[in-house]
DNA sequence: GACAAGAACACGGA
DNA sequence: CTCCGTGTTCTTGT
């Protein structure tokens, strides 16, 4: 599913891309993705301008003219995509919105996901609660979060209301970089640890960034990117064997998600 | 407040006196401290026998014929004591029992404090889920009580469904016996601190047992105890200075009960 | 003991 | 953990 470094790469591409076009039309194939009625989005989406698209966590926000906003999240699997003039969306998506110059984008969800429209002094529960966004983070502000919570290591950065845009993807590869088993406590992380995992945090997403994020999913223009399991010391890796020490790898479960360790690298 | 030393104390001196007298009367003057009406204590006590008495954390339990139990907390700064034949109650009483043979107890209060009664066969909830006996405890035990629990290890210690009868009075010298802040978390205590935190607790309860408790409190036989707090390093220390390394001593609140603490002994 | 906040967990639902 | 509710239970802190 889409983490924060898929949806960086996406509002870049959009910001690229859509600003200054007009909407021409909405067209919603599947209605409850929405925050409110389809009739809103056919009403006050045609007829504005695309002022700029930005990453939050795992949603990506365009904002229109007047200060409307269409907020996507592509839950597990989506894929937001551009379409030229001429070009036909296909028959999969469940939302599509051309511009006047006969462009537009499409989303498709396999699952879940939203497209939410907030208006202009509105307020939007889910992308208003999110906690802050690691790469435009201090460590000291990041080790003032730690000090502020109790529990595992793990569910926290998972919690988009502690921070924003880290999934069961990346997360995987983060811990095995700082050396930290997904249960440890965050009471517990040493300076050293925190340091080591705020590290971590920046430079697998920004590593993904660089590549044009995960080779899983698609980006704007439909095109893969080249972070892919081979960037991965343990995440998925059914030989059982830690690439840097050799060791055996786990598979365990953590709360909800499961994760793949090193049973040497990642003590508790 | 009467914590474990002191309930063991009245516990062994009620067990000594008690068993076999026969209840004559009950009187109470404070029956929002009771569980029950205060018909009940009248109808099921006179005529019973004592069998014995127990201490439970901070609670005595005397155990009558038929399994009735009468349950007592004296809250904070309560008294419990003995009143030989011919031997007036002082005024301030809460509750009085007398037995057959002109012997009885009285009980004063002067916050909260309760008087239960529970008959054969019911529950208590508040003696029901106590933790365990910290002296009836191997350090084995103790060590799987923390490795299920999170947070400070001072509100576990005083926590009662955690382990039964350590107060704020106790926790005080036990904490810097063991060496450990008050606001330490459970989950990164070594396994060294663990042990040294087991057996303070010993030491400092059994040593106050050893010295007829607290010379806070009055006994069953309304004598004071020997443990001070002479036998105190930081508590209630006036100078500041640990008596142990000569380092400041500070007053902290640790959640909603302070604590002096020496700054060198006791890191975090 | 009242009360809030956070953490874990289990649902069901979109 | 995708996010939302709904609960419960525990634990901490005030």
């Amino acid at each position: 599913m889409p983490e924060l470094p898929e949806l960086v790469v996406i509002a870049e591409q959009m910001q690229q891309t859509l600003p200054g076009k007009e909407v021409a039309s909405v067209t919603i194939f599947q209605p409850k993705c929405l925050n409110r009625p389809e009739e809103d989005y056919q009403r006050y989406l045609p007829g504005k301008r695309v002022l700029g698209a930005r990453p939050l966590g795992k949603w990506v926000e365009l904002g229109f003219q007047g200060g409307d906003r269409l907020l996507v999240n592509l839950g597990m699997g989506g894929e937001v995509c551009y379409f030229k003039k001429g070009e036909e969306p296909p028959e999969k998506s469940k939302w599509i919105l051309t511009f006047t110059d006969g462009t537009g984008f499409f989303i498709t969800l396999w699952w879940f996901g939203y497209m939410h429209l907030v208006r202009k002094g509105e307020t939007h529960p889910m992308t208003d609660t999110l906690g802050p966004d690691p790469l435009a983070m201090a460590f000291d502000a990041f080790n003032k979060l730690l000090e502020g919570h109790r529990g595992s290591i793990k569910p926290f950065l998972l919690n988009q209301k502690c921070i924003r845009g880290i999934g069961n993807f990346y997360i995987q590869e983060i811990l095995f970089q700082a050396g930290l088993h997904p249960l440890k406590e965050i009471p517990c992380l040493s300076k050293e640890e925190k340091k080591r995992l705020f590290q971590a945090i920046r430079r697998v997403l920004e590593d993904s960034i660089t590549l044009g994020s995960s080779s899983y999913e698609l980006d704007f223009f439909g095109a893969k990117g080249r972070y892919g399991l081979d960037r991965m010391a343990v995440a998925y890796r059914e030989d059982g064997v830690c690439p840097v020490c050799g060791s055996k790898t786990e598979k365990i479960k953590t709360g909800s998600t499961a994760q793949f360790i090193c049973i040497q690298c990642q003590q508790l």
